[in-house]
DNA sequence: CCTTAGACTGTGGTTGGACCACACACCCCC
DNA sequence: GGGGGTGTGTGGTCCAACCACAGTCTAAGG
C-alpha cells in the first residue's frame, strides 16, 4: 500500500467513528505528517484526493475559514469524475442524458408536495420569467431542477443528478446555441415548468414523472441530439 | 487557480481533443513537469487526483505496464466518494438503497433478452448453486447483479450501480451476519435470481422490475434495515 | 485612553533536489 | 548460442527551504 494511500485510510477511520465530523479541521499538514511519520508530500496527495472528492476544503491564511475542514460537497466528486469520463469517450452522453431522465422523472413522482425546496422552485421560475441573456436562464433552470430533485428528499439521487448536469454543462452550453429559435424555445420551457410544478404541488406524481421526462427529451431532441435521448 | 490544477487541466484538454485516448500513455512525470513549467510535485498531485477518479493508473517498472496510462474505470471513482460521504453521515444509507432499487429496476426493465451480459448472468448463477461460504455468494452476487445492469446498455448507470454497491460493500457484509438463517435466505436470493433472468429473457420487462425491486428490498428489510429500504 | 501601523505566527502552496525500488532491455562473458 | 550482470527509465518517497496569505498581537502615536 502506498503512503498517501495509508494517509486516506486514516482520515477515512477518523471519519467513520466520528472523531471527524462535518465542519472540522484536519490536523495541519505539518502535524498530520509527523503524527502519522510520513512525508508531508504524502499528506498533501491524500488531502488533494479528498478535495477531489468534495470532502475536505483546504483554505489558507488564519481564522475559521483557514486549514483544512471537512465539508460535504458529493456533487463536485461525482459530476468531475462523470466529465472526466465523457472527455475519454467512455460515457456517452446519450446515456448520461437517459440517465437523467431517469432520475430526474423518478424525483418527480416521488416529490413531496409541501417540501420547502418547492417554495425555492417556484421562485426562480418566477425569476426566470423576466431574465434576459441564456446564460442567465440556464443557470436558473439548473438550479431549478435541482429544486425539484430535493423535494424528493433522497440525498443521493439529488448528488447524482447534480453531478450529471455539471458533467455535461459545457455540451448543453454548445448544442444550446444551435436552437433555431432560442426566445420561442425559452417560452416553451417556462411553461413546461410550470406545468411540472403544478403537478407535484397537486400530488400527481405519475402526471409530473411525464411531463419531466418530455421537457427533457424534448429539449435535447430540439437541440439535435440523436434519437433515443 | 492552483499549480496542480493547471495540470489536471491540460489532461482533460488532452483527453478532450483526443490527443490522449484509452490505453495511451502520459509523458513521465518528470518530462511533463518540464513541458508545463510546474514542478513534478504539481504533476504528482494532479496525477494523482486523476488517479482516484479511476481516469489514470500509475506503474513503476518499464515495459507495457509501466509509467501512467489512460484507464476507464468510473465505478472506482465514483465509489469512493459515495463511501467517503457515506462515512461522514452526510448520504444515509437508506438514500443509497433506495438508488440502488430505482437504477436496477429500471435496469431490469430496459434489458435486452438477448444481450451477451445475461449469458455471463446465467454462469454466475449457476456457480452460486454450489458454492460454499458466503463471501464467495456474496461475491458473486455482485457480479450477478452487475452483469444485469450492463443488460440494458446504458453505461452511466452501469457506473453508478456498481458504485452504489461498493459504497454500502462493507455495510452489507456486517449486516449479513445478523441474519439468523442464511441458508434459507441464500437460496430464497437464489430462486429470487432465477426468476429475475428468467423475465428478462422472457421480454417481460415489467415484471422483472418489480421482482428486483422486491429483491433488493426484502433483502435489506430481513437483515434490519428500516422501514422504506 | 483609544487608534493604528507594524511585526509575529501559523496555515496551505510551490519548488528543487536527492534517493529508493522496480522491471524491462541490453551487452558482455562464458 | 545462452545466461547473468548492468544500464536506463519509471513511479514512490522524503527532505529542506521558501512564498503568499490572513488573523492576531504588540507597540508606537494620537
Amino acid at each position: 500500500m502506498r503512503t498517501h494511500q495509508l494517509v486516506l485510510q486514516w482520515i477515512e477511520d477518523q471519519l467513520s467513528s466520528g472523531e471527524l465530523t462535518l465542519g472540522g479541521r484536519l490536523p495541519a499538514e505539518r502535524s498530520l505528517a509527523e503524527q502519522l511519520h510520513v512525508s508531508r508530500t504524502s499528506v498533501r496527495e491524500a488531502i488533494r484526493v479528498m478535495e477531489a472528492m468534495g470532502v475536505v476544503r483546504a483554505g489558507v491564511g488564519s481564522g475559521p475559514d483557514a486549514g483544512t475542514v471537512v465539508i460535504a460537497d458529493p456533487t463536485a466528486a461525482l459530476g468531475s469524475a462523470l466529465r472526466l469520463h465523457v472527455a475519454t469517450s467512455h460515457l456517452p452522453v446519450k446515456d448520461i442524458v437517459e440517465t437523467r431522465v431517469l432520475l430526474e422523472s423518478w424525483a418527480a413522482s416521488r416529490a413531496h408536495p409541501d417540501a420547502p425546496a418547492l417554495a425555492e422552485a417556484a421562485s426562480l421560475l418566477e425569476q426566470m420569467e423576466n431574465c434576459s441573456g441564456t446564460e442567465e436562464f440556464l443557470a436558473l433552470d439548473v438550479r431549478f431542477h435541482l429544486a425539484l430533485a430535493d423535494a424528493a428528499g433522497n440525498a443521493v439521487v439529488s448528488a447524482m443528478m447534480g453531478s450529471l448536469r455539471e458533467a455535461i454543462q459545457a455540451y448543453a452550453g454548445r448544442i444550446t446555441g444551435s436552437l433555431p429559435d432560442w426566445d420561442a424555445t425559452a417560452a416553451r420551457l417556462r411553461a413546461e415548468h410550470r406545468g411540472i410544478l403544478a403537478a407535484i404541488k397537486d400530488g400527481d406524481g405519475g402526471s409530473a414523472s411525464q411531463l419531466v421526462a418530455d421537457h427533457i427529451e424534448g429539449y435535447y431532441a430540439e437541440a439535435g441530439l440523436g434519437a433515443g435521448a
